[in-house]
DNA sequence: TGGGTTCCTCACCTCTGGCC
DNA sequence: GGCCAGAGGTGAGGAACCCA
């Protein structure tokens, strides 16, 4: 694990952690959504800490995760077979090809042939069920702000390039050629800093907050400073440095001379600026289009 | 070592929605 | 209604990997 990432945490509060995520993981075999389990980890390891900001907790969480997976996936060296994802049951939120995980039926490291029989009817089921409704996705769909947030953790985790296990593990209603157009354009974005832009879905950062459940009496200001928004994750100054996916944790895109020293961001161009006139879309999970609610 | 496969990057295209 | 920017999809090209 970087230790960069988590130099703030005891080892006990990391075995906390490492506890509060199993116990999630075991409490949520056929949870189908792992995208709201990976926030609903993230909301309660920050209940429980809450001297940690969000960004300590989630690169914390990240770390964690990304080290049971790396963990297990050595340890089926010795297991050589295949299942498909949906039976390796929600791993922290986090699918891998990998026996021996609970929810698997494995005596003593290795399957029975009758558990291997049926492991391939099982899976047979669900290709016939999955597939299908990705051709069903291939229709044009926006990303949703849960899309995309799962997109900055799995970047976040694996780093530039790594499509393919992002797709797997963090964006799985995505695959890795979606994924990896959406980061063209979500890097390419974020390195047009200097030309005005309208409000776009690769403006959010990993840190940054959940609009739509903000009251629509704050200000676009308050709902972007720290102070009263529980769903900020923080970011600035202090998140300089983060090797080569700094621009992972940028806040809203804009540029740097619109960020004040306070860390409080002020819109300015027309597009950019959130009112009831130029709503940006924000996508529901089901893809369908709601809107930004006013917040001036 | 060479052929096949997989995956990633890049560029381009089409569609959508906001602005004038 | 036209223009333009942004989003998602797709194909070409190349690098990396695998295997006989």
């Amino acid at each position: 694990m970087d230790p960069k990432f988590n130099g703030n945490w005891s080892a006990n509060e990391i075995e906390m952690v490492r506890s509060i995520i199993a116990s999630h993981d075991a409490n949520s075999i056929g949870t189908n959504n792992r995208n709201a389990k990976h926030y609903g980890i993230v909301d309660e390891l920050q209940a429980r800490f809450p001297r940690k900001d969000k960004r300590q907790v989630i690169d914390l969480y990240v770390d964690l995760v990304v080290e049971m997976v790396n963990a297990i996936a050595m340890s089926s060296n010795r297991l050589p077979m295949m299942v498909s994802n949906d039976l390796v049951v929600d791993n922290f939120g986090v699918m891998v090809e990998n026996p021996g995980v609970h929810g698997m039926d494995v005596s003593h490291g290795y399957l029975t042939d009758e558990m291997k029989a049926k492991r391939m009817v099982e899976e047979q089921h669900h290709m016939k069920v999955v597939v299908p409704q990705q051709d069903k996705q291939r229709a044009r769909r926006f990303w949703t702000l849960e899309e995309h947030r799962n997109f900055l953790l799995g970047l976040r985790a694996y780093g530039r390039g790594n499509w393919k296990n992002i797709s797997k593990d963090f964006v799985t209603t995505k695959t890795s050629v979606q994924v990896s157009s959406h980061a063209q354009k979500f890097f390419r974005r974020q390195e047009s800093t200097t030309k005005k832009q309208r409000y776009s879905i690769n403006d959010v950062s990993l840190y940054d907050a959940k609009p739509w459940v903000q009251d629509n009496s704050s200000s676009w200001e308050a709902f972007t400073s720290n102070a009263y928004n529980p769903y900020s994750y923080g970011f600035g100054d202090q998140l300089a440095s983060m090797d080569n996916l700094t621009q992972v944790y940028s806040p809203f895109q804009c540029p740097a001379s619109q960020v004040s020293s306070s860390q409080t961001i002020t819109w300015t161009g027309g597009q950019q600026t959130p009112s009831p006139s130029s709503a940006a879309p924000m996508m529901e999970e089901d893809g369908t289009q709601m809107e930004w609610t006013s917040y001036y």
